[in-house]
DNA sequence: ATAGCAAAGTTCCTTTTCGGAACTCAAGCG
DNA sequence: CGCTTGAGTTCCGAAAAGGAACTTTGCTAT
């Protein structure tokens, strides 16, 4: 399987991976929610190569991620923005911290804290069921084929 | 930055995709928690080539996220299972979930529907805080630095 | 015994992508 | 003018991925 053919298999995973499932994208992400917007900037907070950076951007651009906007004319530069479609993927990046804050952070602690607005706590991520609002974990979910099941190659 | 610099970063999202931040790895973890664990059923599922698969799987399993178990003896045979580490990762493979239903999903629907076994309801995974209970979203979580903030260096 | 099969890899070779550095372009600045 | 800034693009060698065949260990049927 390639590239390419990834989002159009029967399955959210690969679809939403054939989108970010990069390491670049997601780091690129990363720098997005902490309000990095400029070429520039990511180029060098990231360490990557402006010839990625553009190609990654791109495709942001074209799944509806991020948007390129003008901030200035004359000269003319483009800055990127989170869409409501790209800030939706927050919880993926809080997921992947996460998992770095609990299995991943040495002896010195956590890089970042996470500090909730509406109650002013700091929090971990916790994934829970919308019909419930319990926790929900590897072993109590199960998966059901849903409508979009067979279709291997819908929108 | 280099793949193996990336999990030095003071930054536990980097530290994760250091782990998980490639498309072929997020794919066999997806068929992980769907229960897949054999060498050849993994390559079926997928279409990746043995070669590839063996390299993720040797590293999942270095990072302590999978555990390769012999499921028979004469001849040995091995199995990949998911640790107690690998299941932590169930929050990020249900957020990808989580978007690409609402963002990818065709005119026919969701390709597999989700089902709380606590409360036997189909659901939608939603980012909750620790502390409080209530939903988190970009727009209300603020970062702070953390005591790992500095080293860019620890384990 | 031996030919065939199965599972889990490994090896080899070609194609694609990536990393690094230099170059382009448009406009403002000194 | 020539320099600087921001946002790219181009070019080349290095690294990774795709594809297919080969290996290993032991079982099974002839």
């Amino acid at each position: 399987m390639r590239w390419t053919e990834l989002d159009r298999e029967a399955c959210s995973v690969a679809r939403t991976v054939s989108v970010i499932g990069d390491r670049w994208t997601l780091l690129i992400l990363r720098d997005c929610f902490l309000r990095v917007r400029r070429f520039e900037e990511f180029e060098q907070r990231l360490g990557i190569t402006r010839h990625i950076l553009a190609d990654r951007l791109r495709k942001l651009v074209a799944a509806g991620v991020l948007a390129r906007v003008a901030y200035q004319e004359r000269p003319r530069r483009y800055e990127y923005r989170l869409t409501e479609t790209g800030l939706d993927l927050h919880p993926v990046l809080l997921a992947l911290v996460g998992w770095g804050d609990a299995h991943k952070a040495g002896e010195s602690g956590r890089p970042k804290l996470y500090q909730h607005r509406e109650c002013g706590h700091l929090f971990d991520p916790v994934m829970t069921c919308s019909a419930c609002g319990g926790a929900v974990t590897a072993r109590n979910v199960r998966v059901l084929d849903g409508p979009g099941a067979a279709a291997a190659n819908d929108a």
